[in-house]
RNA sequence: GCCGGGGUGGUGAAACCGGUAACCACAGGGGACUUAAAAUCCCCCGGGAGCAAUCCCUUGCGGGUUCGAAUCCCGCCCCCGGCACCA
């Protein structure tokens, strides 16, 4: 708007050079010049999903983060390759469609077409020759080759799983749309079912995902959120024998005891195996409590008992899988009539079956050790079951009752010859005394499970499988892809939980890739997150239509050197990402297996201290902020905001003083003299350099501005002109934050071609960022007195004579006797005063 | 409950390795220019007392270490994010 006021049309000048990178391939590559870089950097940010609304704000703060990155590396010389790219796959794209009845493939490119158009205006240093679709069957095509990698190798396969089933809408759910133990679109409350579907064995990683950690530079909250994630713990893996129908008394009462010598692994008899951290307190379990689906219920059950567990196991399956976990409820099971022996006391333990012992985490079986176990404890204590001592912590001793679960440390009582053990040392030697019976040994378990990449629904690719009644699953040979997505009008996912592609049968009728037989495609299609598991692979790659990777490209560029993104994909985007990579490096095709040598994940920017959401109204629409104050002045402002890795808040008056600064930076330049600096304006500005260059590197945005603003206040004080040699390497400095302003700067510098081209990051010389004299803060007993101005690098003596001269801190000192006297040369001297 | 990250002026935030708390901005107040406004420029701006010099208080709360603590240690409170019946 007042454009005329400020010296500079932002959106003139912004056209004119965002036009002059297209021109001159600024800021792409061929892929002969990705062959012969000299000095590669691979800048990478987590690519957007193309959604109606156009880029969000929080878009554009992570990119224009990742950008002055980027920028600042070519400044310093480095090869800088910056691609972007869409994540337009999923169930967000396809629910979308849905709501406003098109079809994703006639949406898609209207969405990417405008955020092409907002990413060009926000003046990244994009590389618009290597830009990847997701949806478009030249990258897909690489995607469905890479399940195929995993399928030969052995690493996917298919098996039943549990899924939220909403038995209205007829639909699988995720957790996330599973609200309250209903369907977020229908209330209907939510039941679970089991469908074949496939998983990538991302738990035969699981050590390693874990190991690497410690090598990789990554923010310290996205390694931390991946370590829990993974879950690893030490335990050990118990079996308990089976007891019998057989052996039971007829009265329907428990078995009696039998000398632990005599429980022992016997072929062919049943064994309940559990996974426990706590081996020590197996003299404590006095019950045991499998999952309901646990596969050994049915045998152990009792006639007497049959109806009440099969009544208790059809309430656990018509739950969902979200309210079933909840830890607040209160516990619930049943006995199944079966009992186990108990290898280390050889009681009979009655086995329950309970919807608080998952499945799907270590054996599906817990042995119950109420006395140091809260959940098993609050289980005893609502059934009336037997609840042991066998860990004292020094006050108690065996015989003392517990009140709650003991789960700490301790050493072990009631535990026949382990008395008096402590517990690590029991851990240790009771597993290896079971083990010698072949029941025990030490084991770890991991909390990660293995990836499901099936998803019932449309809009995603095809997985590449045909399945035959002879072969089984064969994988569509490599020559056939892409196995192209057809154009489904009724894509909406109905049916009984089977894909909407089951509804095109001229697509999925094909014959076997092996035998020529009818057969069937797979009809499921893929996670979106093995779209996003590789595609920093294929960017380098995007131009060949022959090949997923090219080896020596790919060698050249990846890892990846910096990556910028957002924590909330802190686990499953980056694990899977590694995983993939660890795949492919173990099949041959890369030889790396980090995609990401560093990981920064940035803050969020929130409004006037709220969150922004669409039904609060108070979302930042970027088009009409470019439109009034420029990209340059928006990009400035959000680096501005507070520290990158922490985020911001964004206040609409804030911008005012970043576009001031940019005002003031372009009449400073434009009229500048040429003269030489003056001494102290060529401190500071050394100064200024030292800091920035350093805090740049850190991605320690604002304090870099900071900084810079403090320099041109130096150079404009008292309203001077500043001399050229000032303010030149100022717009350098500037350049990564601000582009388009400083290249029309440097042009009007007398420099040919782009600033990012022919500018040399700025030098500092320590020598002259030296100050000649210092301010010394004098302290008596540790409280402010006085500051005396005295030459850099005095000695204590000089700075004593000084600090004596002022009369505030005479006031002080004669009070009393001096004790001491400490001096921080060139900060502060402090008299200790009695 | 567990794991991260925080808590500093009216606001966003600075502060090297323990060394002058509040850089840089926003908002606010005052002034210059202007017929007027906008823009621009200059000055003030943590709280309290005082004409002033200057003094006292102040980094969520309570202790501690130290000549000296926003920073280190112990014990709490609160906010944000993630995980959560994980055996």
């Amino acid at each position: 708007m007042d454009d005329e006021n400020r010296g500079w049309v932002a959106s003139e000048i912004e056209r004119k050079w965002q036009a002059y990178w297209d021109e001159h391939g600024t800021n792409s590559f061929t892929d002969e010049e990705l062959r012969t870089a000299e000095n590669p950097f691979y800048n990478l940010m987590m690519f957007p999903y193309p959604s109606a609304e156009g880029l969000h704000v929080g878009n554009i703060y992570a990119f224009t983060g990742a950008d002055v990155h980027g920028r600042y590396q070519r400044l310093r010389g480095k090869d800088v390759f910056e691609p972007i790219g869409f994540d337009a796959f999923g169930i967000h794209s396809e629910n979308f469609a849905l709501k406003v009845g098109r079809h994703p493939m006639d949406l898609i490119p209207s969405n990417i077409e405008n955020f092409t158009r907002q990413l060009r205006r926000i003046g990244g240093m994009f590389d618009w020759g290597h830009v990847v679709d997701t949806t478009h069957p030249s990258y897909y095509r690489w995607t469905q080759w890479v399940f195929l990698k995993l399928f030969d190798a052995g690493l996917a396969e298919r098996k039943e799983a549990p899924v939220n089933w909403c038995p209205s809408c007829m639909t699988v759910l995720a957790n996330e749309q599973v609200i309250g133990g209903a369907c977020e679109r229908c209330d209907t409350p939510v039941e679970q079912r089991r469908i074949a579907q496939w998983f990538f064995r991302i738990t035969d990683y699981a050590q390693r995902l874990l190991d690497n950690l410690d090598e990789i530079d990554w923010s310290e909250t996205t390694t931390k959120a991946q370590r829990n994630w993974i879950g690893r713990s030490e335990g050990a893996e118990i079996a308990f024998p089976v007891v019998p129908h057989d052996e039971l008394p007829g009265d329907g009462g428990s078995p009696t005891s039998v000398d632990p010598g005599a429980v022992r692994s016997v072929d062919g008899a049943r064994m309940i195996r559990v996974f426990t951290t706590r081996p020590d307190t197996l003299f404590g379990a006095t019950f045991m409590v499998l999952a309901p689906e646990h596969p050994l219920v049915d045998v152990l059950t009792s006639d007497a008992q049959r109806a009440t567990v099969e009544a208790y196991r059809a309430k656990a399956a018509a739950s969902d899988l979200v309210s079933r976990q909840k830890t607040d409820k209160t516990k619930t099971g049943v006995p199944t009539g079966g009992y186990c022996r108990n290898p280390a006391t050889g009681e009979a333990l009655p086995v329950w079956i309970a919807d608080y012992v998952l499945m799907d985490y270590g054996t599906g079986a817990i042995m119950a050790v109420p006395g140091h176990d809260e959940r098993d404890f609050e289980f005893a204590t609502e059934f009336g079951l037997p609840i042991r001592r066998v860990i004292a912590d020094g006050g108690e001793d065996a015989g003392t009752p517990l009140e709650e679960a003991a789960s700490g440390d301790g050493t072990l009582v009631n535990s026949a010859r382990f008395d008096g053990m402590s517990k690590d040392r029991a851990i240790r030697a009771i597993t290896e005394w079971v083990g010698e019976r072949g029941l025990g040994a030490l084991r770890v378990n991991f909390r990660l499970h293995d990836w499901c990449i099936s998803r019932q629904r449309y809009w995603g690719p095809p997985i590449p499988i045909v399945h035959c009644d002879g072969c089984g699953p064969v994988g569509v040979p490599e020559e056939q892809l892409p196995v192209v997505l057809p154009r489904v009008e009724d894509f909406k996912p109905l049916d009984d939980g089977i894909s909407p592609l089951a509804r095109d049968e001229s697509w999925y009728r094909t014959e076997c890739p092996t035998c020529g037989a009818d057969a069937r495609r797979e009809t499921d299609v893929s996670d979106t997150f093995l779209d996003s598991g590789w595609y920093f692979l294929r960017y380098p790659n995007a131009g060949f239509d022959d090949r997923a990777l090219d080896p020596e490209i790919t060698g050249k560029w990846l890892p990846v050197d910096a990556y910028i993104g957002g924590n909330e994909h802190a686990v499953l985007h980056l694990l899977y990402a590694r995983f993939l990579t660890m795949v492919l490096k173990d099949l041959g095709h890369i030889d790396f297996e980090e995609p990401f040598t560093q990981f920064r994940a940035h803050g969020l920017i929130i409004r006037n201290g709220a969150k922004m959401s669409k039904s609060k109204g108070n979302v930042i629409v970027p088009d009409p902020i470019i439109e009034e104050f420029g990209a340059d002045t928006f990009r400035l402002y959000l680096m501005f905001l507070g520290p990158f890795e922490e985020g911001g808040d964004y206040r609409d008056e804030g911008i005012e003083g970043p576009r001031g600064f940019l005002s003031r930076v372009w009449d400073s330049v434009t009229c500048a003299e040429e003269r030489a600096p003056d001494p102290d304006v060529e401190r500071k500005l050394h100064q200024t350099i030292e800091q920035v260059t350093g805090q740049l590197a850190d991605l320690q945005y604002n304090t870099s501005i900071a900084a810079m603003m403090e320099y041109l206040n130096v150079a404009r004080a008292g309203g001077r002109t500043a001399a050229r040699a000032e303010v030149e390497p100022l717009v350098v400095m500037l350049a990564p934050f601000a582009p388009h302003i400083a290249e029309e700067l440097w042009e009007h510098l007398g420099h040919a071609g782009s600033i990012f081209d022919s500018a040399p990051w700025p030098d500092f010389d320590p020598e002259k960022t030296r100050e000649d004299a210092v301010d010394l803060a004098v302290q008596v007993n540790g409280k402010l007195r006085g500051t005396v101005r005295i030459p850099a690098g005095a000695d204590q003596a000089t700075a004593e004579a000084a600090a004596r001269a002022e009369e505030n801190v005479l006031r002080y000192l004669n009070d009393g006797e001096i004790r001491r006297v400490i001096h921080v040369p060139d900060r502060l001297l402090n008299y200790v005063v009695t």
